[in-house]
RNA sequence: GCCGAUGUAGCUCAGCUGGCUAGAGCAGCUGAUUUGUAAUCAGCAGGUCGUGGGUUCGAGUCCCUCCAUCGGCUCCA
């Protein structure tokens, strides 16, 4: 007998042997059939391994994460059946679940996949599914795994297998169907019900741009019909959300082929939405003791030259302007860091005047890859609200705390709560892509770990992820799409100060080297309006709204006392505009509506007469009768409380 | 940059397997209407069908080039 532990810390005890899917059957019949993968002892393993020990068990359902990802990586091994079943002679890579569905990457040769062979692998994946195969997982030796592969004419796996240890490789069956696998199934194929084949694109072998490029298929599958039904609503539902839908439709950017790709006309009410969260950031940093400065868009190329990013970035640059001096030449600039570190070196300064810390919404132009390019999430030329602060090594921890909070503020003054911290850290492998001192770079990470740990922020550490001159913290949101972008990021430097050759006068009075942070709470304004327009789908905080009121006339004979409420509120700041067109009132109300526009005053004969408004809020409908004073008293309090105020 | 898809009026879209002067709704303009909480009516105007080439008696429709956009990959100072 051997004992089980569950969640709920009960135990029971069953036969040496026994399968999870017995121990679930032995609970209710209903689990055991919506049982879809297992952890035993912290590990996953099939529902269908036989126990021989004691330990704790968790039975997954579609309810869980771990249930979902059973069903995915084994929706992966459906599509891998179908595709070898379709296209005999295409090669297998690997087929991972991911966040929301799974993908499988096969070098089809010639043939190039398209939508319309989609459908048909769905179709055939439904039709394997169908016929409830069992996932039965066996051991393998490394030889007789390689000789499957070889057999196959595989280099793939072969190349996956040769990494891996003796003794340790696996390999699942279902049906006639073979493929290399570390295990954590659902119990059989039946319970995939619903299939759908997303898209289709191309993806490097092992995510290197040196090797050959296979095509993936990404789907996504359920347990049920109306699961999918719902999951392709969501998704149109987030696309309506897309801000470069909102922002053409609210008129707050553009792009023109002409102007260039990626690179943004802001409209008038764009600009002035951008202008407010410019003036939101100023006067936090004002008060956490930033001083503005304001450099040029090109900089000799000399100066990057100095800092290093001329060769690291110079090639794959927007490339150098000349000028009718020989041997001259500008580069526009990528990053405001070196204009800043010109600024530091303009007077001597002593460890009494630092933390110095220099802001500029700069203008940056990078040439990014043009399939990146993203609407206004990843464009070419786009202003960072960047800042760069100057401190005595002493100092560094403390600073670095007080960006996190200016971080925070930002981010919880829009809405933003679902953020994620992510420490970026070097890759020890891969030292060639990082300059400054191993020393500096330990200095600089331990620094950000500890502050990262102080603020009690949730985080993860990516290794390798680090920009080429430091480790950074940066804050990741998601688009509508569930899209990862990241946003407010705050960076250590050892290395610029070195290369500028920065110094103070210590109170030693020795010549020192300052640390340097780069950081943007932001990150760019492009992106961050972006995200904002999607977290929002157009509807921001009151104080933001590029219009905040619309005056709406039932007729044109109240046009003279609409225009004294409209100047009233343009006397107490509030952003109003008249329509006073000959439409009916039903379409004004419509057309405020759909732009979005918070709130509605609708003056007619009543309001005329008794000199009152009556006001209409978006998407809710009709307020009532209110005084002057009230709708203005109102309006500017809900306008207050919709801005927090950035304490130091 | 790479893989796949898309590109018709300011916007959203129709135009089947190539066949008369390319359609609709909204927006715009003109006129009528002076309106009470999500679309008043009528008329007018608006497109070298992304670009350049090709196939054809004939191309919005088929083929190629380039450009832009979309979904991914890679990259991301």
């Amino acid at each position: 007998m051997i004992e089980i532990r569950f969640p709920d810390q009960s135990t029971r005890s069953y036969a040496h042997g026994i399968t999870p899917f017995e121990i679930a059957k032995s609970i209710s019949e209903g689990l055991a059939r919506n049982v879809l993968s297992v952890k035993f002892n912290g590990q996953t393993v099939e529902a269908s391994t036989p126990l021989k020990n004691d330990g704790n068990i968790n039975l997954f359902t579609w309810n869980d994460k771990e249930g979902k990802t059973a069903f995915w990586h084994s929706s992966a091994h459906v599509l891998a059946q179908a595709l070898l079943a379709l296209y005999p002679a295409c090669k297998l890579t690997i087929g991972p679940a991911i966040e929301n569905g799974f993908y499988y990457d096969a070098d089809f040769g010639e043939h190039s996949i398209t939508e319309k062979d989609l459908v048909i692998i769905e179709k055939k994946m439904l039709e394997f599914a169908r016929q409830k195969f069992d996932f039965k997982m066996r051991s393998i030796s490394k030889s007789e795994a390689l000789a499957h592969y070889q057999k196959e004419n595989n280099p793939f796996k072969i190349e996956l297998i040769e990494n891996l240890e003796d003794g340790t490789i696996t390999f699942c069956d279902h049906a006639d169907f073979t493929d290399l696998c570390r295990g954590g199934h659902i119990p059989q194929t039946g319970v995939i019900k619903a299939v759908k084949l997303t898209n289709v694109a191309g993806a490097y072998w092992r995510g290197d741009e040196t090797k050959p490029q296979l095509t993936r298929i990404y789907g996504i599958s359920f347990p049920k019909q109306k699961d999918l039904t719902e999951y392709l609503e969501k998704v149109e539902e987030a696309k309506k959300r897309d801000h470069r839908k909102l922002g053409k439709e609210l008129e707050l950017f553009t792009f023109s082929k002409k102007v260039g790709q990626g690179l943004p006309l802001w409209l008038p009410k764009g600009a002035a939405l951008r202008e407010r969260l410019e003036n939101f950031l100023k006067k936090a940093q004002a008060k956490a003791g930033y001083e503005q400065v304001i450099s040029p868009h090109i900089g000799n190329k000399e100066l990057y030259v100095t800092s290093g990013h001329y060769e690291k970035y110079g090639a794959d640059s927007f490339q150098p302007i000349h000028t009718p001096a020989d041997d001259e030449e500008f580069l526009l600039k990528p990053m405001n860091c070196p204009h800043h570190c010109e600024i530091y070196k303009t007077k001597p300064l002593s460890y009494r005047d630092l933390p110095k810390r220099y802001a500029e919404f700069g203008t940056v132009y990078r040439y990014e890859q043009s399939g990146e390019l993203h609407g206004l999430t990843r464009v070419r030329g786009f202003t960072q609200d960047d800042a760069h602060i100057f401190c005595t090594p002493e100092q560094l921890d403390e600073e670095f705390k007080k960006v996190i909070d200016l971080v925070l503020y930002v981010f919880r003054s829009l809405g933003f709560k679902d953020f994620k911290a992510q420490v970026s850290l070097r890759d020890p492998e891969k030292p060639e892509k990082y300059i400054g001192s191993s020393k500096n770079w330990e200095q600089a990470e331990k620094a950000i770990l500890n502050a990262t740990k102080e603020k009690n922020l949730d985080y993860i550490v990516e290794t390798g992820e680090a920009a080429f001159y430091g480790p950074k913290l940066d804050f990741m949101v998601k688009d509508a799409l569930g899209r990862q972008w990241q946003l407010g990021t705050i960076q250590v430097d050892y290395s610029l100060p070195e290369r500028f050759d920065l110094q103070f006068k210590g109170r030693d009075n020795l010549q020192h080297r300052p640390v340097m942070i780069h950081r943007a709470p932001f990150g760019s304004l492009e992106r961050f309006v972006a995200i904002l327009l999607e977290h929002t789908g157009g509807n921001f905080p009151l104080w933001l709204m590029p219009n905040q009121v619309n005056i709406l006339c039932v007729s044109e004979k109240y046009k003279n006392y609409a225009l004294k409420v409209l100047n009233l509120l343009e006397n107490h700041e509030i952003r109003a505009l008249l329509d006073d067109r000959n439409e009916t009132i039903g379409k004004k109300i419509r057309e405020s509506e759909i732009t979005k526009v918070p709130y509605m005053i609708i003056i007619g004969e009543k309001e005329a007469t008794e000199k009152n408004v009556s006001l209409r809020k978006h998407h809710e409908g009709d307020l009532g009768f209110f005084s002057l004073s009230n709708v203005v008293e109102k309006l500017n309090s809900e306008i207050e409380s919709s801005q927090t105020t950035f304490e130091v």
